[in-house]
DNA sequence: CTGAAAGCGCTTACAG
DNA sequence: CTGAAAGCGCTTACAG
């Protein structure tokens, strides 16, 4: 490949004004032009992207931090929606995704600090997860950069779904259907957006005089297998519950599983309610009851938080994008017999 | 963010002792050494990557191109295989993975040339598609590269599963239950992939003394919705298939909707067949029999010999990965009137 | 063990 | 309209 000094060579003129050809800056004669297009195409020449980074300063590349193991990311199908946001919106502005996730060798100590204060990338987005606290990143972060999750005592614009909103809906949509006694399965520890399904899910029951009580709180991993075990349990609870409110789909998908391994019809004889309505859920029959959260405008807005503070017109933070209740096949009112039951326990 | 320079002023030495410092290079008095160490610790001074590359020509980006959209790209759980396997394997290298995907506007026109004249990464996974033609690369180009999928004329290695292979153990695998007018859905046009998968069809059933119908032979687009349709089609006809091989699992999916509708019960009145092995695969009931198609070793083997060519010792090409048939739950023996008919038929 | 100098391949004011 | 010169921030032989 030759080098922009070549090309002046044999164009017969300065390499000055080969960058001002190549980049369409100031004037050049039509002439002039001619010739050195004409070198450039002979010659097949293309600019170095490295040395032009480097007095430049732009290298239109946006970084992505992805805080799970690789088989973890492409796993889930909600983060992936995320990254298709994410990748519209960078293309949009001729940008290029770098994907950094969290190495498994080496200083895996602070990948978000890593990639925050290297000059790789002209942004960047960070996912926010147990491991990666936006809270943590270094003082001088000189790049513009946006948070996906929440992100409290933070510098960079926070982005995330109406996790709090979206508990309610469905908290209330199985009460309205009769429901009072309702498992949850969460995770242990839990990430930001599932504490604020499960507040939302306690300020709910809360303000029908109900109660989450403890027992009824099953813990899993995010995994449908998790899921089903967590179901399980439940389900042989003495007072098994009429509805399990899983918080997220795939954990609903184990749930299902469950209960056709117990012979239990749904939704006639328990509701299964998820969080996500990644694709995947209209696909199973019955259909799952979700809610939508929109990973694909959640990477949009992230993405769109970077480019304007790179143009210098910051967005208000945080950016909270609406959940929606997807009634499908798998809710409905609960037995008889336990709708009576609950009747007096109401 | 201070540069090698300033460092070198603040510990008092020359940026060329700072440099080997950083990179533990030759011999530096372990008091120089310990100085310049405090000086950059703290400063939080991070040398800058877009210099290093200048100077050293490795950017330790692999760049991975993305024939599809964006929209298109995420909703294949078979390319995000591929992706999770080129990922941990770059990973393994200290690599970092830099999405291309194919622009919207501007300069569509050859992403794969443009990714690989461009001298941001130091190597390349393409994956082949009706689109990407790897013969259409450009010739001198100076990066290692590698296709995933079928590449004839090309320098590059080429990584595939044995689609032909899988393809025949499908075909004789319903030949053994008993299926004699089996449908296929293929696409039109036929990416190189499903050419294989359909020869392998084709060479079975000769093989056997049948032959493959065109009415027999339904057309979709990879989507679940197309083949849903294509089903519908196939099993409108005045002599139905017994079972149907959708060419990849999404559009079994759609095959195993269209029975539904119909009420045909799924494996005793019709038998489905997928191809990819997609995790979904399992989740769904009843459980898809397919063709397991190793995308994280076909993304895994591709980022090999990449690297392999990177450290100067390239390997065999082309590389198949083997396919598996995965028998699970939607194939089962024809009805016994198609059984007789056949019976007479064959 | 350490440093001065040249170079990586561009772009950007600044003269002319 | 065009070019000489400096600079982007590193690394790499080569001296010392």
């Amino acid at each position: 490949m030759p080098t922009i000094d070549e090309i002046a060579k044999l164009a017969n003129v300065s390499p000055a004004t080969v960058s001002k050809v190549i980049n369409n800056r100031s004037y050049v004669r039509a002439t002039t032009r001619a010739r050195v297009e004409q070198v450039i195409a002979e010659t097949g020449y293309v600019p170095s992207q490295r040395a032009r980074w480097l007095s430049t300063r732009r290298s239109h590349i946006l970084g992505l931090l992805i805080p799970y193991r690789s088989d973890q990311i492409f796993a889930d199908p909600h983060l992936l929606e995320i990254m298709r946001g994410i990748e519209s919106v960078a293309d949009e502005h001729g940008y290029s995704l770098l994907l950094s996730t969290v190495r498994t060798g080496g200083e895996a100590a602070n990948p978000m600090a890593r990639l925050l204060s290297s000059d790789v990338t002209d942004g960047a987005v960070v996912v926010e997860t147990l491991d990666v606290r936006p809270e943590t990143a270094p003082a001088g972060v000189e790049k513009p950069w946006a948070v996906i999750g929440y992100a409290n005592d933070c510098a960079a614009p926070a982005i995330h779904a109406d996790d709090y909103g979206g508990a309610c809906m469905v908290t209330g949509h199985l009460l309205e259907l009769g429901h009072r006694r309702i498992g949850v399965i969460s995770s242990a520890p839990r990430p930001s957006a599932l504490d604020e399904r499960l507040r939302g899910v306690r300020d709910t029951l809360r303000a029908n005089g109900l109660d989450l009580a403890d027992p009824l709180l099953g813990v899993g991993d995010f995994s449908p297998e998790s899921g089903e075990r967590a179901a399980l349990q439940l389900l042989a609870l003495p007072e098994p519950p009429s509805a399990i409110f899983a918080l997220n789909d795939r954990m609903a998908f184990g749930a299902l599983r469950a209960a056709q391994q117990l012979g239990l019809s749904i939704p006639a004889e328990l509701s299964v309610v998820g969080f996500d309505d990644i694709s995947l859920a209209t696909l199973l029959t019955p259909a799952l009851t979700t809610v939508r959260q929109p990973g694909y405008q959640l990477g949009v807005a992230a993405a769109e938080a970077v480019f304007a503070i790179l143009d210098g017109a910051p967005l208000a933070s945080p950016v909270v994008i609406p959940t929606r209740l997807v009634v499908r096949a798998t809710t409905a009112p609960p037995r008889k017999e336990v709708m009576d039951e609950s009747g007096t326990v109401a």
